[in-house]
DNA sequence: AGCACGCCGACT
DNA sequence: GTCGGCGTGCTC
């Protein structure tokens, strides 16, 4: 498909305009779908992406015309059919689903580069001094280097450079910047792997040489080298001149993700990040564009490159909830990754030693092929788990180490091994009351309480940035010093192991004080060396972390994460803990993990004592069927937000008016969704179940578009939603 | 998403 | 009397 002079064309914009509008091809110019132009929409110019022939629905007198195609490798037919088919799902306007494929603003500009300079060939006959020899000796096989960095090399003043471009024995060039990825090796030999491994990877392998759809579930035992397996098949997409994709729940604690790739590969994959600085996202874009990028390991977002051959991926913990975007265009990458790799024929492995319920289903029946391997490599033993029941223990209110945990940690401690105390809970209190008159300390703007965080000396909101500094004094009765801290954070916890253990050296890491990939890093390293004996931290721990000194692992608060009823909580808290637990004993000595829980009868306990997975899933699989949740049923949660309490309500009661009524679909609510406030803005929820079958999109559509809107009032629609209350 | 147009309070 | 607050609406 071709558009010459005159011709309409379609264009979409990545802004959230919902459909593509049309605009003339210029004289002396042809475009074709997927070719990155700039036009202008009204008063400003945007750059766009040719979607295909223009709708027509325009006057050409309206009709403005493109002004110039720019210089870039079109987006990929994939690409946008991935974006068109993203956008029909999650029912978001097509345009705002572009922005994430087009996320770096200037990757479309010609590469500026600051001024540079090479040896001219022929070199000009020049007056030769030391100086001037230095300079070209410099940049005669290094790189083209800016006059002050070619002056700081060869040792002598900028000046010398200038004079050399002025005689023209120096020209100037464009500025290579050293990519941040190498090239991998593909013919570096792969480690040696158990008999489970080997029958996994060859699977694998022999999916990616087939090119054709297909999704796999990797299912192994934390330590059980997943990663080792997952390689093979990266391998040999490589040897078929493909690109890779890896995505990560928490790029920035991907350090040592990224030291094992590199022993395996001899490179550093491309990065793609929210940390990553402007000039690296331009790069590894462009990079990923041009095809020089192999492989990519990033979070959610790195779905949305522009790939021009992508031959496999892989979502390495796959069970993970930071998969799923929870604002703007609500997606979960696990799931569309699946379907990037369907539109694009190839294979997708999700990887998890606790796969979701729903992965864990499609691979029961058949629509995910399941590898398995069910031990630890290299001979490293599951550690032996301890349910601690605190109904017996009976601590003093401010003490959250029970008797066996604290003797426990410290024959770690004598034995020269670490520990790891997690608790999923950031700050030293999350709620903090007078006891005078019992006020809660809450946020103005949303519905939950400040969290007190000693080491700043503020309380803070966890939800929306407010934070504020401890008051002295309570706002409702004005009583001094009467405050209580309720319960523990880390920082509390952190406070009891100095009191009972003072010469042990601990870390602490939760996301106050990992901020970035390089403190993560930092605090890693220290683990390794041993410059710690005990880490106490929140989920950011439980990820994939390979210390093999790591001897004990304690859960201070197991149940933390099952209140709330939600039919997710149970499995959420399950994966959560057997993460954590997959810590302890990854070297030669066995790991021991002891849970402390006010319900050591809970199913999650019980299946964590018995390390018997199967019977749990099971449980939690028929209780899903039974009511008809995902996947025997389809969710869709419309979340309806404004500043006004009085629209909220009149906007989410004349959409319960107007709900659809079809045979398989019901609507619950209105409710207070489960933050009943965020941001100052308050929030009404329903929920539309329909059964297995009845897709949502359409139905939801119609909806929408028959219901009176309140001015003021934002719906938000979530399909598939995480939360089922 | 921007950016303009448009209708009501504190300033030169 | 103007400058400017951000509420609604359009952009091919």
């Amino acid at each position: 498909m071709h558009f010459g002079p005159g011709e309409r064309c379609g264009i979409l914009l990545p802004i959230p305009l919902g459909q593509v509008y049309d605009y003339r091809v210029p004289e002396a110019m042809s475009l074709s779908p997927g070719d990155f132009v700039r036009v202008p929409l009204g008063p400003r110019k945007l750059n766009g992406v040719v979607w295909g022939a223009g709708e027509g629905q325009v006057s050409d007198a309206k009709l403005k015309s493109v002004i110039e195609k720019l210089p870039a490798v079109p987006m990929a037919d994939i690409t946008r059919k991935f974006v068109d088919w993203l956008a029909a799902y999650t029912l978001s306007p097509p345009g705002a689903v572009l922005k994430m494929a087009m996320s770096v603003p200037d990757a479309l500009e010609p590469p500026k580069g600051l001024k540079a300079f090479r040896v001219a060939d022929p070199m000009p006959q020049i007056k030769m001094t030391k100086p001037r020899e230095k300079v070209l000796a410099v940049l005669k096989d290094g790189p083209a280097l800016s006059a002050s960095e070619a002056a700081l090399q060869a040792g002598c003043s900028p000046a010398v450079v200038a004079g050399l471009a002025k005689a023209g024995a120096l020209v100037e060039a464009q500025q290579v910047r050293k990519p941040t990825w190498d090239t991998p090796d593909i013919d570096k030999p792969g480690p040696k792997l158990s008999e489970a491994q080997r029958a996994a990877a060859d699977e694998m392998v022999a999916k990616t040489r087939a090119g054709e759809f297909s999704a796999m579930l990797l299912d192994g035992v934390p330590g059980s080298g997943k990663t080792e397996v997952y390689f093979e098949a990266v391998a040999e997409a490589f040897k078929r001149g493909k690109q890779v994709l890896v995505l990560l729940p928490e790029i920035a604690l991907g350090s040592q993700w990224l030291a094992r790739f590199e022993k395996r590969f001899g490179a550093r994959p491309a990065q793609w990040h929210s940390d990553l600085g402007q000039k690296d996202r331009r790069e590894t874009w462009r990079g990923v564009a041009e095809g020089r990028v192999n492989v990519v390991v990033g979070a959610r977002s790195a779905l949305f490159l522009p790939y021009q051959d992508l031959g496999l991926i892989v979502v390495d913990e796959e069970h993970d909830s930071a998969f799923k975007q929870e604002e703007g265009v609500i997606y979960n990458a696990r799931d569309m990754a699946v379907v990037r790799a369907h539109l694009g024929s190839i294979p997708v492995c999700l990887a998890s030693a606790t796969p979701s319920l729903e992965s864990a289903i499609n691979a029961e029946n058949g629509k995910y092929q399941l590898l398995h391997l069910p031990e630890r490599h290299g001979g490293a033993v599951l550690p032996e788990l301890d349910l601690i029941d605190m109904r017996k223990e009976k601590l003093p209110a401010t003490r959250w180490l029970s008797p066996s945990l604290e003797q426990a940690l410290s024959q770690t401690f004598e034995a020269g091994e670490q520990a790891m105390l997690f608790l999923n809970r950031r700050g030293y209190a999350p709620l903090t009351l007078c006891r005078t008159c019992g006020f809660r300390l809450a946020c103005p703007n949303c519905s939950a309480w400040l969290v007190e965080h000693r080491v700043r000396g503020r309380l803070q909101c966890h939800h929306c940035g407010y934070n504020v500094p401890m008051p002295n004094h309570c706002p409702e009765c004005e009583a001094e010093g009467t405050f209580a801290a309720c319960g523990p954070g880390v920082e509390r916890l952190a406070e009891e192991v100095m009191n009972t253990f003072p010469d042990v050296r601990f870390a602490m890491a939760s996301s106050d004080t990992i901020t970035g990939p390089q403190a993560a890093a930092n605090l890693i390293g220290r683990i390794e060396r041993h410059e710690v004996d005990l880490i106490i931290g929140t989920q950011l721990v439980a990820k994939g972390y390979h210390f093999p000194l790591l001897t004990l692992v304690g859960v201070v608060d197991g149940d933390l994460g099952l209140a709330g009823g939600d039919l997710r909580a149970a499995e959420r808290t399950y994966q959560l803990l057997y993460q954590v637990a997959g810590r302890a004993g990854r070297g030669e000595k066995p790991g021991r993990v002891l849970v402390q829980t006010f319900q050591p009868d809970h199913a999650v306990m019980q299946a964590m004592k018995s390390g018997v997975r199967d019977r749990f899933v099971a449980e939690e699989v028929r209780a899903r069927q039974e009511l008809h949740m995902p996947p025997f049923g389809r969710l869709v949660s419309l979340i309806v937000s404004g500043k006004e309490i009085s629209q909220v309500e009149a906007q989410a009661a004349h959409l319960a008016r107007s709900a659809p009524q079809y045979d398989g679909v019901h609507v619950l609510g209105p409710a207070p969704a489960p933050l009943a406030m965020l941001r100052g803005r308050h929030r009404h929820r329903l929920l539309m179940k329909l059964e297995s079958g009845v897709a949502p999109q359409t139905i939801v559509r119609e909806w929408l578009a028959r219901v009176t809107r309140v001015k003021g009032v934002r719906i938000q629609i979530d399909v598939d939603p995480q939360s089922f209350l």
